[in-house]
DNA sequence: AGTTCCTTTTGATCTGGGTCAAGGCTCTGC
DNA sequence: GCAGAGCCTTGACCCAGATCAAAAGGAACT
């Protein structure tokens, strides 16, 4: 993986996100206006980004690495509400106090934007907000799919589901193999699935395993999952088998 | 409650969600322009505003009367995934087919825009794409706290929870007794509360039951609530009592 | 005032997933 | 090579909510 020297700021030319993230749309004298409000923060798994209810003067995009959104509750229950991948934007303009905790669970690194001077440019720079309004539309179908598998799913549906959403970006990003075996690595433990999916840790642990057990994945160590056969994984997570994607 | 006459186009000066819709931030000129390709369609409770899969050849705003958002799995199972008050826009700009099926639950009235010449004048107009970033975040926001609900809440809480949700947004159109008690009209049927909540109907009847054994609300006939004490149903909603609300 | 059609309530029973508890792996550090 | 700390798995038991079934409103007809 290609390192990212934090000292000094990358040109936004050769960022691995420049046409996925927030400033996709962006022309090159804008994206010398973004370079003079940005900065790059590095984290470490496990690290928080932000607590809820902070003061947050910056908003951002992950360049790399994984992040979670989760939501507690006083007595401790925890909701995942958004599962951060490179590109994924963060942080609201216009809100002063962050909604969610931020937690990074692998290490990370961030490309930040001061918010003030972001949320000036955003107001004259409309590709910035037309990018923005369509990741936001893009995030609003994730969570809206992601509502059926909380209200109307088994624990082994919600564990496919989740699987399949995980592969499916893998495969996206690397290679399309549409028939063959899908392989990839986990970035979650058993309990922030768990706290994705509304369930405890040992219910994933047990349709985990049976999953594996009735040969739907197989598992090399704890968190490198194959799945010989896609539709059959799909065909378990109560979805549509035709794959029929949104635009 | 005032008639509005779909034969000839209302005056959006006069609209009655002018200043919450996809309009608000709209000038006297671009209104004029919105009045062009704009036209009302009425819609009956029960009746389907569109299908899942359906070709979407117009967006638009609700405005009087409530529609829901849901999804349904092939075995029946179904989702509420949005619950579509006044002033709510209904579609995305940019893609061809419905991804949800749309439903009136009252009588309603929506103010449709055809799309391709919304999709265009969204290009070249600001402060719908403003708008429309502002409404679809906070419809994030809202997708996510029902995700906690959804992953998390016990039943009584999950009906706590739409309780409120439903009183405060009263509340904020009416008077905003904070002290006194609140009544307010429950537009869903029980069924249609399950599918919100992730429940059963019979557990749905169960539970208002219970909070209304236990003082919690009382009923007039079966779709009208008193709230004598709003933060007694906070509290049984598991959320922080303060009602903090997100800006 | 009775018939039909819906919605809602209530009861009885069942079960998926939660809870509590005990070990098992794997890596790190001594 | 073993002690400790994190994760993860597995087992035994229990309960909240689902399921199945019946009956009770209530509104709109005749």
């Amino acid at each position: 993986m290609s390192q990212i020297d934090l000292s000094v700021n990358q040109q936004c030319g050769d960022c691995p996100i420049r046409h996925r993230a927030v400033c996709a749309r962006c022309d090159s004298d804008e994206l010398e206006r973004l370079e003079d409000i940005k900065y790059y923060r590095r984290f470490e798994a496990g690290q928080t980004v932000i607590w809820s209810g902070d003061r947050m003067d910056f908003v951002g995009s992950v360049v790399s690495g994984i992040a979670t959104l989760t939501q507690t509750m006083e007595d401790g229950r925890t909701q995942m509400v958004g599962l951060l991948l490179p590109s994924d934007f963060v942080g609201r303009p216009g809100r002063e106090a962050a909604a969610y905790d931020v937690v990074a669970t692998t290490d990370m690194v961030m490309c930040c934007f001061r918010k003030a001077p972001f949320e000036e440019m955003m107001e004259r720079t409309p590709h910035i907000a037309q990018r923005l309004l369509q990741m936001t539309l893009d995030e609003l179908d994730a969570a809206r799919e992601w509502m059926l598998v909380l209200g109307r799913k088994t624990a082994r549906e919600k564990i496919a589901s989740l699987l399949s959403i995980i592969a499916r970006r893998d495969a996206t990003l690397n290679l399309a193999g549409l028939g063959g075996p899908v392989t990839f690595a986990l970035p979650l433990t058993r309990e922030a699935m768990a706290d994705y999916l509304g369930l405890t840790l040992e219910t994933v642990s047990r349709q985990v395993s049976a999953l594996k057990k009735d040969g739907i994945i197989s598992l090399e160590g704890k968190r490198h999952i194959t799945v010989p056969d896609m539709t059959a994984l799909l065909e378990e997570a109560g979805d549509d088998t035709d794959g029929g994607m949104l635009i």
